[in-house]
DNA sequence: TATTTAACCTGGACGC
DNA sequence: TGCGTCCAGGTTAAAT
């Protein structure tokens, strides 16, 4: 699933493959994929074509491609933002090449080099064009107006961590929550929290506001050890689901220590890995390296029983 | 106001 | 083989 180290995998591929480019025709397949662009079809590919692309940013999940406009030099004020949701890809695919089964949205270059496809299975991630304004914390900084209330990313060299230590511990909530929240840190979503969370050594239901600034700062160190470790290995492909820009997968699914591995032996201990529902997902961990906090200990915290069959 | 839950969506896996 | 159900999970509107 698309997190932080996939997207930033896509924003490289695309930095070297769309930068520069002028946007010749783009044809929407799929209305749904760009139903976050309310003013319709039309209206998103008249903003686009004879655009330039000045760069390819990105903030947790987001990515964008400021727009620049032929005869003007000043920065972009407009924005081409995707998300790929659970099952989008960004590729970047010779004119030509049979389209993808679920291909949503083409963008075409007027260097007719090699075009930029929107694909997704289960339509849950889109493209929008929407303004750039500054961001509330650093004037000098734009982003995309709809992603303003989405918070740094922890790789992003403004976060600042007292700030979010103090956040989170003022916070009543539980860790893995508040890890997914994307208005409080970005980035991270159910691979990489439990992955976190496990060198950590914290149960996602831990309270926040019985953590220690300390403790914050381990499990900050924690995520970004294992994002950083991630987009060495150009993300976690599970499935067909996510590739780079170019169709390849990743291959951190391979260093996986507990998502996913259910039963498995812990490589740190070797207790089998448990599985437990959370928040409608699935969630894993140690149970001896990250004992359940004693308070929440409920019936509905228990392990899911396994699937039979 | 802060926090939590449910809905959206598709296709593969699985049981019958 | 075919049908029904479950499951994956990021975001956000609605509910608590």
């Amino acid at each position: 699933m698309p997190e932080l180290p996939e997207v930033e995998t896509v924003r490289d591929g695309l930095d070297r493959w769309v930068t520069g480019r002028v946007v010749a025709a783009v044809e929407v397949r799929h209305p749904r994929s760009i139903r976050r662009h309310v003013a319709g079809a039309d209206d998103l590919v008249a903003r686009l074509v004879g655009r330039r692309v000045t760069a390819v940013s990105r903030r947790g999940k987001y990515l964008w491609l400021p727009l620049g406009s032929p005869g003007d030099d000043g920065p972009p004020d407009e924005c081409l933002v995707g998300h790929l949701g659970m099952s989008g890809q960004l590729l970047v695919q010779p004119v030509g090449t049979p389209d993808e089964k679920h291909l949503h949205v083409r963008v075409r270059f007027a260097d007719d080099g090699p075009e930029l496809r929107f694909v997704d299975q289960r339509t849950f991630g889109g493209v929008l064009v929407d303004r750039l304004v500054p961001t509330p914390d650093r004037a000098a900084e734009s982003v995309p107006a709809g992603i303003v209330h989405i918070a740094r990313d922890p790789l992003d060299p403004a976060f600042d961590d007292d700030a979010f230590s103090a956040r989170l511990r003022r916070r009543d909530s539980e860790l893995k929550r508040a890890l997914l929240d994307q208005s409080l840190i970005s980035g991270i979503g159910n691979i990489y929290a439990d992955e976190s969370l496990w060198r950590a050594r914290l149960h996602g239901r831990r309270r926040t506001a019985t953590l220690t600034r300390a403790a914050v700062i381990t499990v900050l160190a924690s995520v970004r050890e294992v994002l950083r470790e991630a987009i060495r290995a150009g993300g976690t492909s599970f499935d067909a689901l996510y590739v780079n820009v170019n169709g390849a997968s990743g291959y951190f699914d391979r260093s996986l220590a507990v998502y996913g591995q259910e039963g498995r032996p812990c490589p740190r201990c070797g207790t089998p890995v448990r599985r437990e529902q959370f928040m409608n997902r699935s969630s894993f961990s140690c149970p001896v390296c990250q004992p359940r906090p004693r308070a929440t200990r409920t019936p509905a915290a228990q392990d899911t029983p396994r699937r039979s069959g």
